[in-house]
DNA sequence: AATGAATGAGTCTTCATTCAT
DNA sequence: AATGAATGAAGACTCATTCAT
């Protein structure tokens, strides 16, 4: 293995186990110590691969940044014709939600609880960004006439983003993620799609 | 004024300086030396009202707690007896929770980026408390017929809660707040209420 | 006494210890630790007197600085209208110098050991200013006519203080320092008034 | 090129790229790997060729001692004379004191900003060697008979090296360096000769 | 009741040095 | 011989908290 490649590969265990740490002590809580310790390395190790405790809470951050991004952008938001495929692609984002929830648990703890005091801006930023591509979706129903014609497509994306925020912050806490996400799922997409109101008959 | 009154004021400007502080600074980057000095009282003095640094963030957190369940508490969740009233209820519940951060920016602004590295536990409580005052409207909606029969009362007061959540959030760093709450309030109970769905004709 | 007076007493007390610190360990080997454990206060409390070790390493040089100029400055530069008087001025300047080593002698130490590292610049504006000092003494002594009238004052003034200089840092060592310090006193008012040459006869 | 002229070699350049990097920084503030930087080498390698960072400082110091011990050497303290043979040799001595800058302008500022710092007692001793070795031409010259008969040769041979040294620092420093030496070359002699006093018609 | 001087535990960060490759 | 990754001792500095006045 390459010199480089090995540098790559220490410096993701690195970050895996800020990971870890930031996720159960919170970032002001741990200290670089308990990084190191966790590896069994030499505190000065993770200072060749970080230039200080806040640059590499912020590469956690940017990885969950990441991997809610991607959760999302496998499905194409223009390519839904008609209610069912949107609904379809709504679920299958919701479970990819929640399926990062396993692969990644502290991460997306390390998301939740602690996003907003390592870089509140970036935060605000990853927001707008998850908005923005919500919103196409809306778009793209509009244009094809499977959702009402006068949504507010930017508040709707960001309250739509409210929900799944809120529904991960719950599976992640939840002592049954299995029945809660699929609860969510179920109750999610009713709210979204057909609100609360009982229809008219 | 009794000695006690008067201990009572000076405790709740400390708490008034404690939260300009704590919202411009955040938790851990403010000093107990800032909130006396904003006061321009001796950091000693700080500690014969609050046991410890942790204890007055705590209390600036039950704080706007209280303020945020007291700005739905005025509302009755069984006095509604049709979709109208209790769209009404909503509509004023939102307007309410706008109005917060009118009345105290700086609390609300606490709430949102610092409240979780001060107590998470206390913050997830509150939650589910305002999740489940949510499901009492809900089950009344659901009793008296102008709701989903359906409804799965606890996700879905806790997704209505997100959005809750995110508009405030939102509306907090909005640079004109009028025209967006208006959006809120109007977006929010239309995907709320009729989801986002096109009717069917 | 008043706590204004107790804090100067204070700083005046840990300026000390810095000087006898830094006087046997240099600046960087010296640590706070050891200028607090001299005392025997908090290291914490050395950070309310001084902002930082350069500070108060700043410091004692700024005093000895100080020491010295008050040294020379006993002497009008513009008093003296014979060879004679000056050559007694001069005698008393050094006795002076060499006094302040009994006075003050690990701020000397200090000096000759460690202010350039703390700050050449400032060392050299001191330098800069012991010479024009000095400087005044030769231009009255032209003026009067008892000094050679060809003299370049500037640099034979930083000759001068060349000697002196070269002076303190060997009475500093010596083992017996009177004696060298009497020899230095003849010697170097020799040297300076009359040279080594041979006089013609 | 046999191994150990190599070895030599290499010896060299890292001891040239220490002055570089010691001048400009100074000894405490300058790293291992700014040296090894310089030269584009890794850092292990400086450890094959010297123990440790005092090592090698105290290598440079050593190297710069010598230099100015030779500039010195080239002279014969018994060669002169008369008094201006001795004052051509003090002429040569000073301008070869002065080339010094010029051929090796990074170990001299390091000579006189670091020295001290790297090894005070090896400066105290090249101080006293040198000042030995001036002392034997003060002694040619009172034997001779063109120098004083009463000088304290010991502690003039002091003085006059307290002259060299800050003759130096000043040219080091001086931003139109002939003018400054020259200068200095007149007026040095003239003081180390005559003195300052005017001559009695 | 109010103060603020004193404290020292705790944390980040640097960098000389070692050693396996 | 050369390298540079790993190390951890060392040290500056902060700040919540205490307590004598």
């Amino acid at each position: 293995m390459s010199a480089a490649a090995r540098a790559e590969l220490r410096r993701d265990e690195i970050l895996d186990a800020a990971e870890r740490v930031f996720a159960e002590k919170g970032y002001h809580e741990a200290g670089i110590a308990d990084i190191a310790a966790d590896l069994g390395i030499g505190h000065g190790t993770f200072y060749r691969y970080f230039r200080n405790k806040h640059d590499i809470a912020a590469t956690v951050l940017e990885r969950v940044v990441t991997h809610i991004a991607e959760a999302g952008l496998v499905e194409d938001p223009e390519s839904s014709t008609t209610l069912e495929e949107y609904r379809e692609q709504t679920v299958r984002i919701l479970e990819r939600m929640f399926g990062l929830i396993d692969e990644h648990p502290m991460v997306m703890r390390f998301f939740h609880a602690q996003s907003l005091v390592v870089d509140a801006e970036r935060m605000s930023a990853a927001f707008d960004a998850y908005a923005r591509f919500s919103e196409r979706f809306l778009v793209n129903g509009m244009r094809r006439g499977f959702l009402r014609p006068d949504l507010d497509v930017e508040i709707t994306a960001q309250a739509l983003n409210g929900i799944i925020f809120e529904g991960t912050r719950r599976a992640l806490r939840a002592p049954q993620p299995e029945e809660i996400r699929r609860r969510w799922i179920d109750a999610g997409t009713a709210l979204m799609f057909d609100g609360i109101a009982a229809r008219a008959t």
